[in-house]
DNA sequence: GGGACATTTCGGCCCGCACCGAAGGGTGAA
DNA sequence: TTCACCCTTCGGTGCGGGCCGAAATGTCCC
């Protein structure tokens, strides 16, 4: 043990010692970093929970090789499961992992943009509306918030949003219940990148409670085996109603036909 | 085209033709996923530029080693590179790379958190302040967010903060130049758990240039080989006048005979 | 009870890649 | 020019882990 030790000191060995630290990042990036697995939480980024089986569809690998992979998410708390008769059901574990998987989304979206890609229908629907975990997202999700700043219920910027008072009542109206989610006076919201519009739409419980109301008033529908959602007639009278944003349902036909 | 297909599509190839979809986040996450990278990025997280040497030392691997993990991450504009003579410094590529790693150390630290560790003399030096690629973290970072709330210069909740116009007044008063960041009169910042504390600080712009001021003024210093920062005489004066928290100045001397 | 189905465990194959030693540009100092 | 140093590229080794086939467990339904 010398002067140079000091500095020379094993850094794995230091690592071990410190605190949540590179080895700990590591071993979570790399059960992202697998394809399958990636496929598989991104399905679950609707926030729904699925079976194994259909966690292993869309990894694309075999019911056996999808439980060893759900398995180990698992194990790491990245994902929870609930046994339900002969099925098992998966979903994400919490909104921070949710949110961690929004990120990488996002840094992943910057590389993979400039070599552009043929745009698939499943496309067009994941760019007119789609939910991003908890929240709307796409061109809807986008105009929602738009319609918002416009109409001055919502404050936001770059980093984040407040709620007005003229929001609160926007959203009283609406009969969502804001003393649920939100704090004393104030009520903020996470603001989340949009993928394909790179423009900011409305996360957080504010974002969360609006996508909830769309469902719950049959606004939109979720799209089988996709993150997309439709809009149905009763929400595109309804938008266009509370928010005065003109979004046309969502033409499911070629998707029934398919 | 039948009604099977349209179900038992190949998986891989729907996700091929897809847009941001778990191939392209597998990559970024297999790229976070190996330990030598990992640490490579977690000594980057400190906002600061190293040289391939340094990284190679905190990745605790050989310069050619090394070499071909900083050029795979390059590649993939996680890192950027700058040629200096015959060094060649790299650092994250942007602030939305640093908020991705910040919110997989977050998930990784959830599960880390029950196994206890022993806390070395480093984590002593990082609980008590570190920086967060710009912002201040740690218990300086969190004693300075209660004080700026107790003082209403900022209002905050789970998911984001707003400066009040006392706290517009606090920074001019400080020199911080609120204009350069802040929109017209409100200014939002992001909010960051705290790793250690479990507790939100102040991130984003704000808190980046509260943590510019701090270094500017001589108040803190960064450590060497450690994201954690000391904090100066100065420094711990200038806190008590200006927020009235009493935060020692760091002893160094252990540090020093080391 | 028997058969269909969902899910898991086990065993073995094999590809990818992290690692290092050796060697080759490039730059800076003597 | 020569040496020292930083960083890179190349070649070969070894291990981890993702994959599937086969088979076991458990659940639902007839």
């Amino acid at each position: 043990m010398n002067v140079i030790i000091a500095k020379t000191l094993p850094p794995k060995a230091a690592a071990a010692k410190a605190l949540p630290s590179g080895v700990s990042m590591a071993e979570i990036g790399a059960l992202v970093g697998d394809p399958a697995r990636a496929n598989m939480l991104t399905a679950l980024m609707n926030g729904e929970s699925l079976t194994a089986s259909d966690l292993a569809w869309h990894a694309g690998v075999t019911p056996q090789t999808a439980s060893g992979h759900l398995a180990r998410m698992t194990e790491a708390e990245l994902i929870k499961v609930t046994a339900q008769g002969r099925h098992r059901y998966y979903k994400l574990a919490s909104p921070r992992v949710a949110q961690m998987l929004e990120s990488i989304f996002l840094v992943a979206s910057d590389q993979t943009m400039p070599r552009r890609r043929i745009p698939s229908y499943v496309d067009t629907v994941m760019r007119d509306a789609r939910t991003c975990y908890d929240h709307l997202a796409g061109r809807l999700g986008v105009a929602v918030a738009d319609a918002l700043v416009q109409r001055r219920c919502v404050e936001l910027d770059d980093e984040a949003a407040v709620l007005t008072r003229r929001g609160h009542r926007f959203f009283e109206g609406l009969g969502v219940d804001l003393e649920a989610i939100g704090r004393k006076r104030r009520c903020f919201c996470r603001v989340c990148v949009d993928l394909t519009e790179r423009r900011p739409h409305l996360a957080g419980a504010v974002g969360a409670a609006f996508c909830t109301h769309c469902f719950e008033a049959g606004w939109i529908e979720r799209v089988k085996d996709s993150r997309g959602v439709a809009v149905t007639r009763r929400g595109s009278a309804g938008l266009m109603e509370v928010l005065g944003i003109d979004i046309p349902a969502t033409d499911l036909r070629r998707r029934v036909a398919a």
